[in-house]
DNA sequence: CGATTCGTGTTACAGGATTCACAAACGGGC
DNA sequence: GCCCGTTTGTGAATCCTGTAACACGAATCG
């Protein structure tokens, strides 16, 4: 709702506020300056105080922000206080990585169901998942309430299984097939994409 | 020298090109316009063509962009004609996957050596490389020409092997743990982040 | 209790990036 | 050789993002 005009960079550095907050307070901090957040982050405390300013008014004057109040409004802001079901399809290297990968569930990110194209695969068990057949994604996507999808198929397969995703009713998509994909509008996508990152890295290492 | 004032941004997208020419040069297109490649990749073409005229002129009135020659001239923009050889810190599971990921080796990205701190690690073989102990690094990365570290390692180990491989010489930094490290001025860095991803789709899932 | 210090939220500004618009260039047809 | 449709490269204009400046609230101190 208040989504509508927050500039999605802000958007996007939201998750390290909420990151660098869960550091601090580990460490036992209870109040935190957007100065010292700001050296934390290696970013101005003008730009963290305007980022924050987007969704409320979090901090005091002469002391700064209060991190257990402010990582629950983050939270709250970002939708991260349920819990979101993932399905992934692909099983292969990379999708069992993928579900054998122990950073999602901590943050609230559970993988329910797997899928794959390939026979072979149908009917194992990966990493504690059954994998079903893609026949019965739009089936398990509704009765088990996932919203999200996890492609890790080979280039030429995503475009078609992202649009069966779509059409089966998840509202974003991680994406680590090296393609950009098209989605319809109100989809949400996000690349995982290594080989653009060394790719766009070398122009600057090229002649060092 | 000529990469002084071309804005990030703009490196960050050369791959998307190089990608999706090679792409329609598989699909036997020879020539190609601003406005196709732009539906191709869902941007103007505009912006198309303000970022090749950073690099140079590269197309043709009236007629587009040979795809071949575009090609030759963004890979060599970008040091993509080389072989560049990196290590990987961390064989855990997300290391594993990364070593034997068949994605970086046909572009030109090769996996040379790779280190553990953990002793029973040391020594044994991942896919084909053997797995050698983190005092063994700097004299490596000279040795065998290493100029990109991949880090694997749990977020707290991060910043400590990445101020070794930086001391050890290495000028650009994979980063697949989840924390925001701190590197001199002059080293490239590009996290790979996919809860990151997650946490800033979020916001626009929640109350859709 | 007034003065001082600290740090926020906000407004104004500067610098970048994206889009627009158009002259100049090219290729093909006649 | 000349015209016509097409598409580039590029200033100009617009939009967006980040930074700096500042007024005000809150806490602290003598």
């Amino acid at each position: 709702m208040q989504s509508m005009d927050v500039p999605e960079v802000v958007v996007l550095r939201l998750p390290l506020y909420v990151r660098a907050l869960t550091q601090l307070q580990m460490g036992g901090t209870e109040v935190v300056s957007s100065q010292q957040l700001g050296v934390h982050l290696q970013m101005t405390p003008a730009q963290i105080r305007k980022d924050l300013s987007y969704f409320g008014r979090f901090g005091k004057q002469g002391r700064g922000y209060n991190i257990q109040f402010l990582l629950k409004e983050l939270r709250d802001i970002l939708g991260l206080t349920k819990e979101w079901r993932a399905c992934l399809v692909g099983v292969g290297r990379l999708g069992r990585a993928i579900i054998n990968y122990t950073g999602f569930a901590p943050e609230g990110f559970t993988i329910v169901a797997a899928f794959d194209s390939n026979d072979d695969q149908v009917g194992t068990d990966v990493g504690g998942i059954q994998v079903l057949p893609m026949g019965d994604l739009a089936k398990v996507i509704a009765k088990q309430d996932v919203t999200i999808g996890i492609v890790a198929v080979p280039a030429v397969q995503a475009q078609p299984v992202i649009d069966i995703l779509v059409k089966g009713g998840v509202k974003g998509i991680l994406n680590y097939a090296p393609v950009a994909p098209q989605v319809p509008l109100g989809i949400v996508m996000r690349n995982i994409d290594p080989v653009l990152s060394l790719q766009s890295m070398t122009f600057y290492l090229k002649d060092g």
